[in-house]
DNA sequence: ACGCGTTACTGACGCGGGTTAGTGTGGAGG
DNA sequence: CCTCCACACTAACCCGCGTCAGTAACGCGT
């Protein structure tokens, strides 16, 4: 027969001490241990291999000492997200800091519940991805004081949320082409303006321009959806609409159909058009060409989303919105307009 | 004050009968139980949101109806791994048929332990990602009889596991090429060939060539690293080697890398040199030209994955190896060789 | 010798729910 | 009328651990 777990009464037993005691040795508690004593249980513990049975420390505590990431994305959405990896990465890295352990549910297109986590008590807070306004769930476990962060932001919801400052990325990026000397600049949009990442990446171009006293005009704008595709369509309908110097493409997937419309249309980048796009994906340094675009810290977006909710978890507070600063990576997609070349051959 | 979460005993109070009646109504033993009594149990539950307490729950059941995706592989192939968020979905949605929850370790890079998930009763089971030899935690549970499932292949390593038929798939792939016309192929691999994947689609290459008589060439194979940049520099040092009518590169992200190395040399793709892809990943299809490419099941896979796992927790059973079949995706970057174009204008 | 405070430890309860071995009740059969 | 047995339900124990309220032993001052 196969030997059963060791319990901490295995290992009172063969330290020849009480439970109390083990459990006081190895949970630091041991202001009022011997030395010896104490020793004496650490080597029983390591020779019977004895690792503390999560469950019971949990209904005994009464905390899961775990975390839920709620991926409330569209599968497309998930897929199409290279970053979901790198931002796992930092959340179970700010997980393990405090001893947490993360729960990742993948809902469902048609919108599983998720609640059930919480008020279960197998996870002590929740980072919900993609959270939308018509989420029932997400409205009750707020009611419900639960600890919950959001990436991303859902505008009329009191909640702690962390997210990519896309507004002002957006800006740098469209204010480094008017520093370029560009003045008739478009933009595709990364998502539907619904997506609340892809209005902010908006007000972030409309905010450049008019900082520059260019009038944003409604023609300029063209939105696409998520893939490379929809950036295809979005830049060709965009070139009929009327000559430009440059184009900010608020995602680089789409900016990667955008390219290829351009290709199509036999326009030069930089030197016909240039363009920015946003996200710098692994792929952006490689495309044709090298992509100026704006760095997301994926990364600490996930660090700070797990460290966030720890905090809430330690001690309720209000909420508290975060966002990270991002970073423009300038290559080789932009440069100075033809008119501004010319200007400067004519000196 | 905030009301306490409601306990089996509270709806049992409400109900007017005993916990062991709403325990038994509530896991379906009700064979002993009234319809009447059954109505007012649920009754009762519904009222009060009762959400039974999973850490009490699996302390009397003996199990943590959790299982582990243990990530075992470096950040830079986490971040250029576009197809883990796909994996992921379809390991949790398999995980979820049979009432589990997925935790997910994502290892530092210096190598984590992970095997405490498993001694301490957190996870009943382990799905490790990117398993590597000189592991000692997979080694010890492997031995200990822990249920654990590999994603990818140790050769020597007892274990049951679930992978993407990366031989089926090259070789396809190269046959492919091979049924154009094309006779002289090179290859670049996906990474060095220490990671199984790599030397497993090198495998099928050299099957294909062999299977139409063509003596693979060691000249003709060279090893790139994950990336686009060694890509580009793998297909460099091939164009120095001599002549080649096509090039099997046995990833997409190391493929874009290569096709950038073609347009630099002034080959044009497919009228000069034919390209294969393996992936598919979502930019293959806008790529210039669209790459031909491996598609791989990763939703199936990760569902895979999870199906045995759980299988495995349930009965112990010898171990398996599994192997999920690939689709050629034929596109625009495979045609006929010049010489057989020419050769059929000759006609 | 006695009281009193430390020091070093332990007994026993509680966390919330699953489960086994019962208990009481009513009806059918003899 | 009594026996017997389903039927419908319950008391009590168990899972493994944290922790409070002790308790015994010991040293020290007077």
């Amino acid at each position: 027969m196969i030997p059963r777990r060791p319990t901490s009464a295995d290992v009172a037993a063969r330290a020849g001490v009480s439970r109390t005691t083990v459990s006081f040795v190895l949970n630091g508690r041991d202001d009022a241990i011997s030395a010896a004593t104490r020793a004496r249980v650490i080597d029983a513990a390591r020779q019977l291999g004895y690792h503390p049975h999560a469950p019971a420390r949990q209904l005994a505590g009464g905390t899961s000492q775990t975390i839920g990431l709620v991926l409330r994305q569209s599968p497309e959405q998930v897929a199409g997200d290279a970053l979901l990896a790198e931002t796992l990465r930092g959340m179970t890295a700010a997980a393990r800091l405090g001893g947490f352990r993360v729960i990742v549910e993948a809902l469902e297109p048609n919108g599983g519940r998720y609640a059930d986590l919480l008020r279960s008590g197998r996870t002590d807070g929740l980072v919900v991805s993609g959270p939308r306004v018509d989420d029932p769930d997400l409205r009750d476990i707020v009611r419900d004081r639960f600890p919950v962060v959001l990436q991303g932001s859902l505008p009329d919801l009191d909640v702690t949320s962390v997210d990519v400052d896309n507004r002002a990325g957006a800006r740098g990026a469209v204010e480094h082409l008017i520093a370029l000397g560009h003045r008739r600049i478009g933009c595709v949009t990364n998502a539907p303006l619904a997506y609340t990442a892809a209005s902010e990446r908006l007000d972030g171009y409309r905010d450049a321009l008019r900082g520059a006293n260019i009038g944003p005009r409604p023609e300029w704008i063209v939105e696409a959806a998520f893939d490379a595709g929809s950036g295809h369509l979005a830049m060709a309908r965009l070139l009929d609409r009327g000559p430009l110097d440059a184009v900010f493409v608020a995602s680089d997937v789409v900016a990667f159909g955008a390219l290829g419309a351009l290709r199509a249309a036999h326009r030069r980048v930089p030197e016909d058009i240039s363009v920015v796009g946003f996200d710098d994906i692994p792929l952006a340094a490689f495309l044709d060409p090298p992509l100026t675009t704006v760095r997301l810290p994926t990364y600490e977006l996930g660090h700070a989303l797990g460290t966030a909710l720890l905090d809430r978890i330690a001690h309720p507070a209000a909420p508290r919105r975060t966002l990270l600063p991002t970073e423009l990576v300038v290559r080789s997609s932009t440069g100075p307009p033809r008119s501004s070349t010319v200007a400067r051959r004519a000196h």
